[in-house]
RNA sequence: GCCUAGGUGGUGGAACUGGUAGACACGCAGGACUUAAAAUCCUGUUCCCGUUAAGGGAGUGCGGGUUCGAUUCCCGCCCUAGGUACCA
């Protein structure tokens, strides 16, 4: 019999299914391994080819983790609440948990299609009632705590509260809103219930308060800034502005630090750490006041280069600043509101496309140089951003680029402050100098002027050593249906937890999926919903991103209802080994993940600060979409002829979009073409050496450009074990790549070739009971030292070509010996599961073992060569082979070599300067 | 602009800490088997010069450098992809 993938992958699919093969043991005598991937959004699109790369990434390394000895969970689910559903719930009508569930019946046949060693036992949907039960649960452990900065950890609100009883708001070290009040503790005690509520709401860590935020109205409802994207909705594109409202934020803030401290201890990819570096935005400055006596205020900037406060020549407020009203003079007010009100009608998008145009106006009045008491000019301008440090600026032109410029066109002055400054066309921001026209620092070097500068400002109360971070608190509400609900409910305006053991709050049921008239989410239609029937429920529900800032968690007990996950659960699993998933992720999901990570580890719920020690990103894989030249007539009509690619110069052509189903190896299968459409069946072709070639352009993968391909098809044509292979003979994971089938055929050769190894030429099974050659253990030994070290470090790839050149090696050595071959097919077991589990039954043993087995064991004895031929070049030039055998010591190597007669001839009598050896041979000779 | 990754045959890509560049696969060309096709197998395939051959030369984006030896390390530049953007 051949290789039949079909009744093999089907027999082993159904076998694994019904045993439960991959059914993760509770066992503790086994090392652990977690092996996590990105669980999907069960779109209605369906898989496509692209989706299972990282999957079959995670199942090979599982897999090798099982062979080795590991308990290894690797399980999978769906972040099954979203936009989408929700979007077609509006347009259908029908309630988005039913498209759901369609999609993941859809999805889970796809992936039970490629074979994956899932533990479908612990299936999660972040959607049900008994997942999203522990999301709630997590919320009400936020608001009900605050960040301290003393121990650095978040601890209960109630420490909060008993400090605020003893000592009063004095000496608390607090993450929290900045308009924090000041009180004793007897004043606390004498607040309202009401007046101590508002307080504290301003340090919780899941708080409520009025802030900006980016709201799309085409979508009805706030983004969180990683969701927009140039000023444009990630998901749409549609326009957001910028919008006050009271929203649920979580202050992730508190958190900045220990976010960036724990980027240096995991093993993720650089591009992807920077990325999270950046967005956390980390800078170390000062932040200095600039007194306004007529107002009796300051104006508070943060900068990060103190050392240039000699060179301030103004201050520059943010348009929407606080302070501008009053410092605007009557002389100026025309210009001032005029100018506010340009900006105001600005979007977000406009403000940042147009840097390049100085504006800015005069507000009249002016603020007291900190150290020299100097009149300081105050103007504002839309180059200072309100949402980010303090809203204003000190100017300094000489040492900043933007200052130089808006000085420049204002003519304002520019003062140097260091005598290696070249301020004549551009601001200069070197620290190497001595400072100069700077007081008391004039002299020192860089580092001496901010340290006497910071003393200075401390002692006269106008400033301190300061760090800011770019990163803002992340808005948690969305107006929309299909999240989860908020636990909270409403009495006088403030809101309240609802008890733990009511949880869940159950996503109600409502008529419509759209805002009520009145403007409320979609929850404002919920009828008779009401917490115990009196008081109003938070209409908002979750972000998206909030099921999936835990699930690692649940995974590892899904059906805890008691926990999120049982104690002895975690501290046996704690935390990803490997997380594979997309890079799109990174300033959300991953910084969202880590972050309620390290919170649940400060309320005692595990002892891991980062969730995910090792990350992968799979690339993409784009579509390869292939065209047909359809020839037009003079006047440009299109006809029904179309010409192959390589002729298409000679014939006035468009391109049109070919279904890449129907193209193998670029060129067109012109009966399945004709069949395809009504208007095809007539078509005419211009071949070239009798096909027809298609041109190609790689594109993302979509419907609209008939360059989808389902992994279903190949999994039909060839098999779940060569679309696995393939998938990874492709190129090296982390890299993007288009999808193309042109080398799928030699993937699936080789498959059918290790068949062959089990198979005599009549095609049935026999394997011979013989002690392996030497060559045959050689062939064996290079594939498992190769196997193991590629999936180390993750070159599936090369592995690959590995068991080809293995494959290769054992056939024309004629081997069917039963100790080459059950190793072999051991080692070749993540890759392909199906064909391997049919030998291993084959060669007598027990079914749904292969996954369990040994890995075999590496043994470097078989690889030592007696004797072989090598290279050696005399200056880099003039190679030759030498034979040579090898147990010999240096010494030795080096007395034949030099005796040989052809080097001996190159030598020509010259003196050898040096040898140089690798590895015991010599490898080149200089003279 | 800044940050990060990358640039190797007709194509996808190998080369793990500097040591025979182009593994493996696709494609292509030629051949065997076959009435024929499919399948399978064999041979060749970086480029240029050399009638075939023996042989020689060039070659890992470009220009330099270090080294006996550089795809690999260093300096400068060009290009591509991803991220980011008036962040004080």
């Amino acid at each position: 019999m051949d290789y039949n993938h079909k009744s093999i992958e089907q027999k082993w699919q159904k076998f694994w299914a019904d045993n439960q093969t991959f059914k993760t043991a509770e066992t503790t005598d086994k090392p652990k391994y977690y092996v996590l991937d990105m669980f999907p959004y069960p779109s209605g699109a369906g898989l496509h080819v692209g989706h299972p790369l990282g999957y079959i990434a995670s199942d090979i390394f599982s897999r090798y983790k099982r062979l080795k000895g590991f308990n290894v969970l690797h399980p999978m689910g769906y972040d099954s609440f979203g936009l989408p559903a929700e979007q077609y719930a509006i347009q259908t009508g029908q309630h988005p948990a039913i498209t759901t569930a369609a999609n993941i019946d859809r999805y889970r046949e796809q992936l039970d299609n490629i074979g994956f060693s899932f533990d479908w036992s612990r299936e999660i949907r972040t959607s049900e009632p008994e997942y999203y039960k522990w999301t709630q649960w997590i919320f009400i452990q936020l608001f009900n705590s605050w960040y301290n900065k003393e121990t650095d950890r978040a601890e209960l609100i109630d420490t909060l509260i008993a400090k605020f009883e003893t000592t009063g708001s004095s000496n608390i070290k607090a993450e929290a809103d900045d308009e924090v009040l000041s009180f004793t503790a007897d004043q606390w005690k004498a607040f309202s219930e009401e007046e101590q509520q508002r307080e504290l709401l301003k340090y919780r860590i899941a708080y409520l308060r009025e802030s900006t935020v980016n709201w799309c109205a085409a979508l009805g409802t706030v983004l969180a800034n990683d969701e927009v994207i140039n000023g444009l909705s990630e998901r749409g594109g549609f326009p957001v502005e910028q919008k006050k409202m009271m929203q649920w934020s979580m202050r992730i803030t508190a958190y900045a630090d220990r976010l960036l401290r724990g980027l240096d201890t995991i093993d993720w990819p650089e591009p992807l750490v920077e990325m999270q570096r950046n967005w956390i935005g980390k800078s170390v400055g000062a932040s200095v006041k600039f007194p306004v006596p007529q107002l009796d205020t300051n104006i508070e900037v943060f900068t990060t280069r103190v050392d240039t406060i000699f060179g301030v020549s103004f201050v520059v407020l943010a348009p929407e600043h606080d302070l501008v009203d009053a410092l605007t003079t009557d002389a100026q007010r025309a210009e001032v509101d005029a100018y506010i009100d340009k900006t105001a009608k600005k979007s977000e998008l406009d403000r940042m496309a147009d840097t390049k145009t100085v504006s800015g106006v005069f507000t009249g009045s002016y603020a007291k140089h900190p150290i020299t008491g100097e009149d300081v000019q105050i103007w504002i301008a839309d180059y200072v951003l309100a949402g980010y440090g303090t809203g204003a600026v000190m100017a300094v032109p000489s040492g900043d680029q933007r200052d130089y410029v808006f000085a420049k066109h204002f003519n304002l002055p520019i003062i140097a402050i260091s005598d290696s400054q070249n301020i004549e066309e551009a601001a200069d921001a070197n620290k190497e100098g001595r400072y100069i026209n700077s007081g008391f620092i004039n002299g020192l070097t860089y580092q001496e002027a901010v340290d006497a500068l910071i003393l200075k400002l401390e002692e006269l109360k106008l400033g301190k050593a300061k760090i800011n971070f770019r990163m803002r608190d992340a808005i948690f509400g969305r107006q929309r249906y299909w999240g989860e609900p908020v636990p909270v409910y409403f009495k006088n305006g403030l809101p309240y937890l609802i008890k733990e053991e009511e949880l869940p709050l159950l996503l109600p049921s409502v008529d419509k999926y759209l805002p009520t008239e009145s403007g409320e989410p979609p929850l404002g239609r919920a009828e008779n919903w009401k917490y115990q029937d009196q008081y109003d429920y938070e209409l908002s529900t979750m972000p998206g991103w909030a099921g999936s800032s835990w699930y690692w968690f649940r995974y590892m007990d899904p059906t805890n209802e008691k926990d999120f996950a049982a104690k002895e659960a975690v501290d046996y699993w704690k935390s990803v080994d490997l997380y594979i998933g997309g890079s799109e992720h990174a300033t959300g999901h991953l910084l969202y993940s880590r972050f309620w990570n390290k919170f649940l580890k400060d309320l005692g719920y595990h002892n891991e600060e980062e969730p995910f020690k090792k990350l992968i990103n799979q690339g993409m894989i784009q579509g390869r979409s292939s065209f047909i030249y359809r020839v037009l007539d003079e006047e440009g009509r299109g006809t029904n002829t179309y010409v192959s690619l390589g002729l298409k110069d000679q014939y006035n052509t468009i391109p049109l979009h070919v279904d890449v189903n129907i193209v193998y190896n670029d060129v067109l299968d012109l009966e399945k073409f004709k069949s395809s459409r009504p208007e095809y069946t007539d078509a005419v072709f211009v071949l070239e050496d009798g096909k027809y070639i298609c041109g190609t352009e790689v594109e993302k993968m979509s419907k609209s450009k008939f360059n989808v391909v389902n992994p279903d098809d190949i999994v039909d044509q060839y098999g779940a074990d060569t679309l696995r292979l393939y998938e990874m003979f492709l190129g090296p994971l982390e890299q993007a790549k288009p999808w193309n089938t042109n080398g799928i055929e030699g993937v699936y050769k080789f498959l059918r070739k290790v068949w062959r190894l089990f198979h005599d030429t009549e095609g049935n099974f026999h394997v011979s009971e013989e002690e392996p050659t030497k060559a045959e253990y050689k062939a064996l030994h290079k594939i498992i030292k190769k196997a193991e070290d590629d999936i180390e470090r993750f070159s599936f790839n090369t592995s690959v070509s590995a068991f080809m050149i293995c494959v290769n090696e054992l056939t024309e050595l004629k081997c069917n010996k039963r100790a080459i071959l059950q190793d072999l097919i051991i080692v070749l077991e993540p890759y392909a599961p199906h064909i391997t589990e049919e030998l291993w039954t084959l060669l007598g043993n027990d079914a749904g073992t292969i996954s369990y087995a040994s890995f075999p064991k590496f043994n470097p004895d078989y690889l030592v060569e007696s004797e072989f031929a090598y290279p050696v070049s005399i200056n880099g030039k003039m190679k030759m082979n030498l034979p040579l055998a090898l147990d010999l010591d240096n010494k030795a190597v080096e007395e034949i070599v030099l005796a040989n007669a052809d080097v001996q001839r190159y030598l020509d009598g010259k003196p050898v300067k040096k040898l140089i050896f690798v590895k015991g041979k010599i490898i080149n000779i200089v003279i």
